[in-house]
Parts: structure tokens; C-alpha cells; sequence
DNA sequence: GCAACGCATTGACGATTGTCAATGGGTATG
DNA sequence: CATACCCATTGACAATCGTCAATGCGTTGC
């Protein structure tokens, strides 16, 4: 099974240019998505969220990972402006679940990572 | 069809530490994916990389992009240094495609994203 | 050989990001 | 009221990022 590299013919001067069919307003939102969960420690409060059976609160990632609260809780922020995230305030405690109204895109994204 | 908040019962000074399964080395990789799409510009790129019959140039997307040569080659390095992209060399063209050998969890994140 | 082309690299710059210490606000307990 | 708890915000800092101008390198065509 041996791979042949197929190149195309090409001239002098002449470009290719791909056809984007990606309106600049879908690009900025799924960006937004990546960007918020390109991060390895946001990234793994996503999975978290995700794989959870219930809401969790901001203190449950402090004990989780080596990271002081006020950085915990400016990660979380990210991930609720990305609109991944949404939070429920009960008496001290603010509980963070998945956002239930995920655009296709982001839900998409969210069961493709691992 | 209402949607009842279901929050859990939390006490004082305990916390609810999720169960992170994920490896260390294993959420260095997605995210280094993640961060790689996650620029817009990079975004297009690797979609119109997917979407491609053809292997592309670098001239094709800086005929695209309203950017400057080094910039567009500074960004294709980058999705080939996160493993998603391969460059064959002809001539005076370098044409890149997606990587043949893309793990998994690369691929379902390309598929996606839209 | 010489000029033109496609591309990568370097250096520099402002902008953004991740992190923490310090602080403040809201809520429960005594 | 006073204290303790959970959380968000602010300010500051180093580190990283996106971009371009300038330059260099290999290849092609004249």
C-alpha cells in the first residue's frame, strides 16, 4: 500500500486560492470556542463539566487542580463568555454545569476532545 | 416543558473534586490542537486544507488572507508543528495537506468544526 | 550568470494571556 | 453583630502571540 504524493501542476505566478465558505461571524464564534479550550487547565474543567453528573462549584476545581481560586474562577469566566458554560448561584455556593443550549458547533467540539 | 435547576446538596468546607481521567501528556496534546485552530486565521486555514481536493500553497492564502507572506507561513508552521498538517516540497512550491496520520482526537475535532 | 519567484527565518513591536496577591461583596453560622 | 466561608474583581507582572519589514535560501527561466 504505498503512498503516491499526487501534487498538482502549477504555474508561475498563479495562485489557488481555496473557496472559504465560512462567513466571519461563524469563524469568530467557533474561535472563541477553541481559544476557550485550548487551555489545559480550562480545557479539563470543560471534560469535567461535561462527564459530570451534577452542577459543580468553583471550589471543587481549587481542590482539583494546583491553581489559586481567583484563577479558577477567571477560567470558569472564560468558559461562560465562550457560552460553553452556564452558573446557578445558591447561597454561597455558585454551581457551573454545561451550557444546555450549546450551539451545534460547540457541542460538537465538546464530545470530539478526550 | 419547564426546566428545573437541579442543584446538589453542598455542606461548609467540603468540596466536590471531579474525577479527572484525562492524562497529563494526553490533555498537552489537545489543547496544543485546540490552541492551533484556534487563532481565525488558522481556523480557515485548516478547514480549507480539509476541504481541498488538491494540496495547497502558501500563496494561495496569502491571495486569500489580507496578510503578508511570513505571516501566513508563520501560521502554516504552526498547524504542521501540532501535527496537522504535512508539506511536500516541488520545485519552488511547498504544498501542504492534511496529515494522513492525524490521531483521533485530531480528526473528530476537525470534523466538528464547521 | 542574472533576475524573478516561492518560501522560511529573524528581529522587533504592541496586544493578549495566565497567574497571583489583595480586596470586596454576599451569605450562612454562632 | 462578628466571624467564617465562597466567590468575583482589580491590579500587576512575566510570558506568549499575531503581525510585519527585512533578509536569506533554493529553484526556475531567460
Amino acid at each position: 500500500m504505498e503512498r503516491v504524493a499526487v501534487l498538482p501542476e502549477r504555474e508561475r505566478g498563479v495562485c489557488c486560492p481555496p473557496t472559504i465558505r465560512l462567513r466571519p461571524e461563524k469563524v469568530a464564534g467557533t474561535s472563541e470556542i477553541l481559544k476557550a479550550l485550548a487551555d489545559p487547565t480550562r480545557l479539563q474543567m470543560a471534560i469535567a463539566l461535561r462527564d459530570a453528573k451534577e452542577p459543580l462549584c468553583i471550589c471543587d476545581f481549587t481542590a482539583t487542580f494546583d491553581l489559586s481560586q481567583p484563577t479558577v474562577s477567571h477560567h470558569m469566566a472564560k468558559l461562560k463568555e465562550a457560552g460553553l458554560v452556564e452558573v446557578t448561584k445558591r447561597g454561597i455556593w455558585s454551581f457551573y454545569r454545561l451550557a444546555p443550549d450549546l450551539p451545534a458547533a460547540g457541542r460538537r467540539i465538546l464530545e470530539a476532545i478526550s
